[in-house]
DNA sequence: GTAGTAATGTTATAATATAACATTGACTTA
DNA sequence: TAAGTCAATGTTATATTATAACATTACTAC
């Protein structure tokens, strides 16, 4: 009973909530290494050949949380001595999209990694207006839920969510 | 007592729930001239100006709870003998969103014409892939709330909401 | 080594959207 | 009514996002 009291208050210290470390400050390091640890390891697993563009581009892509459109994308392949024409870079985010590496923001034409590889889901985004990051929420954590009469009504299959706003490290920044 | 009972029963004979209807067979004229008439009360309450052009294109958006893309409407346009250019479409468009007549369907890069005009609201829409009808519904229809922690993290200033499935009507279809 | 195939490369163009400036027309006001 | 103003529409050009179609490369399997 003490035991778990203690854990608990360790729990707490420890992690900063998924649904914002996105848009605080946090070890990107470890944040980028881990993903990307994860990331080639899918690529094990689902025997996925992991070519050095579609490395690149997953690397660019969660550089800092922030989405990048496709001609950006190509930009940065440029620099990197990759060939960046267009059809370069929508194959390849097509390519991630699909194996859920990858997931494209409607609102703003443009892409990033996905947080959780490997499962399918059905991700919500929470995109900061000021700082322009981008985090990714899954229903559990969003609490987003449909109700019974909808869903009898209407088959879903796919559910684009997408909520614009400001995260919590600018409105403090917004205060000062 | 009895009395509410049949009133109940009556509510669930003559109501076709507003959260299909736009998929299922309906008066459709009614709904397109009371529609319209909502319209056309709003320009005059807000003391907005209505144009042949602005009207235009709200009737093609209303005509089957089909979106439209801006270069369909202006093909549309030309042949009712209106201007035809890029921007013309656009503008209008701009118009109608920003005073909550139309909204875009970020899924399909098109438009539909609101359903619940003069409503400030964050609207959820219903994309049926097969006939490709579009329902728009409300926070209370949808039954979709976001939870306390998610809120706290971020505030919210608007929700894209796009769920893409298979209408009740086309499921019916499908079985037959 | 060659046939097959997945990945990448290349050229061209489609589809969606906006910038910038010109014209019109209705309303105002002197 | 003439001049001024302003919103709406018209026009030209171009930006941005995305895909089609075909060529080449490079790895795999036989």
């Amino acid at each position: 009973m003490f035991k778990r009291k203690i854990s608990s208050i360790m729990k707490k210290k420890q992690t900063i909530p998924n649904i914002s470390k996105n848009f605080m400050d946090h070890n990107h390091e470890l944040c980028f290494e881990s993903a990307l640890k994860d990331f080639k390891q899918h690529f094990i697993e689902k025997e996925l050949k992991l070519t050095p563009l579609r490395l690149k581009v997953f690397q660019l892509l969660l550089k800092d949380h922030r989405p990048l459109g496709a001609y950006q994308i190509l930009d940065l392949l440029r620099k990197d001595g990759f060939s960046s024409t267009p059809p370069i870079a929508y194959r390849v985010l097509d390519f991630l999209i699909e194996h859920g590496f990858v997931h494209k923001i409607k609102k703003l034409n443009a892409f990033v990694a996905c947080s959780h590889p490997g499962n399918s889901h059905s991700p919500t985004f929470m995109i900061c207006r000021k700082c322009e990051k981008v985090a990714e929420i899954n229903e559990k954590e969003s609490g987003l839920k449909f109700n019974r009469e909808t869903s009898s009504e209407f088959k879903i299959e796919e559910a684009i969510i997408e909520l614009i706003g400001i995260c919590k490290n600018c409105t403090k920044l917004e205060v000062i």
